[in-house]
DNA sequence: ATATCTGCAAAGACTTTGCAACCTT
DNA sequence: AAGGTTGCAAAGTCTTTGCAGATAT
């Protein structure tokens, strides 16, 4: 039989933290050196996120921040996103293509996302009924400390006047 | 400004397909050629995927049809999990490391699935609340044509019991 | 002054594609 | 025999890592 433990690989990415919310309180060991010193990227960055709408590929803020006439490098901007996304400043979630795609959070609780699968826009919800209805599914099948991904997608108002 | 929609990559493996069921029927234009022909390979796979209890990816479900004897290669296995994930016959879902995972579907209804983080044993689970709940949500922003992922992730009884 | 941060190039992981050989029907 | 299948190798994507040079405090 097959080993559900899966080959151990890095922490992964943005991986989900913003949606597992629930259950991992986004603590990271203090003192690692990773807190974002004001070099010109960081602010670079900074400024993009504030700006997008909705959720956008690490290559897609970078492909950004170049048009900007911003020096910066791919790397540095998935290293930001990961950091960012660690501490929950941004919120990350994987697209259908296995792509993550970051966002600025707007709201510190806990919240779920309705996103635009033609312009990227998104509308941050708040999800109280999910979160009892997970916690009794769970509960019901002695599952513990569980957590959960929510992820709502269709067409904004704007994109669905259009076509 | 970043245009929302992204450079265009091909269909992407499973899609989230068992996920956002609700707004894709899942149709295939008939006649394409890829309707799984009784062969050795294809024969063992389903066999293998009849005795998984959760979530596998490509990778896992080839090594274990490796162990089992059968000579099957990677690219055979990715292409029919890639065919019967799209004629909706196993679910495919994203794990947090961007792997896609396949798992049989025991139920034809739309459904969303309590899975072992652990082990990767998965329970079905029904949604109506939720389904209302986005819904409602969609319909309050706006936004048409909306479809839903959700997944819960836990630790199973028997993790929970050996840990 | 020094602990960080940057970014290029290279490496990794998963998945898809090209294509000749093979097997079903 | 004809056409779908198979599987190796190569290519593609997204993302992470190694490391030397640049930088902020």
């Amino acid at each position: 039989m097959i080993r559900g433990q899966r080959v151990v690989r890095k922490p992964a990415a943005g991986c989900y933290r913003a949606c597992v919310t629930t259950s991992r309180p986004a603590t990271r060991p203090p003192g690692r050196g990773t807190r974002i010193r004001g070099t010109r990227q960081a602010e670079a960055l900074s400024a993009v996120l504030d700006g997008l709408p909705g959720f956008f590929s690490a290559q897609q803020i970078h492909a950004e921040l170049r048009s900007r006439g911003e020096h910066i490098g791919l790397t540095t901007v998935y290293r930001h996103l990961q950091v960012l996304s660690e501490d929950g400043r941004v919120d990350a979630i994987r697209d259908s293509s296995g792509e993550t795609l970051y966002r600025k959070c707007r709201s510190d609780a806990h919240h779920h996302h309705l996103t635009c699968r033609n312009c990227g826009r998104s509308v941050e919800v708040e999800g109280r009924a999910v979160e009892r209805w997970a916690e009794q599914v769970a509960a019901e099948a002695g599952f513990t400390d569980v957590g959960h991904t929510v992820e709502l997608f269709g067409h904004c108002p704007d994109c669905t006047a259009a076509s």
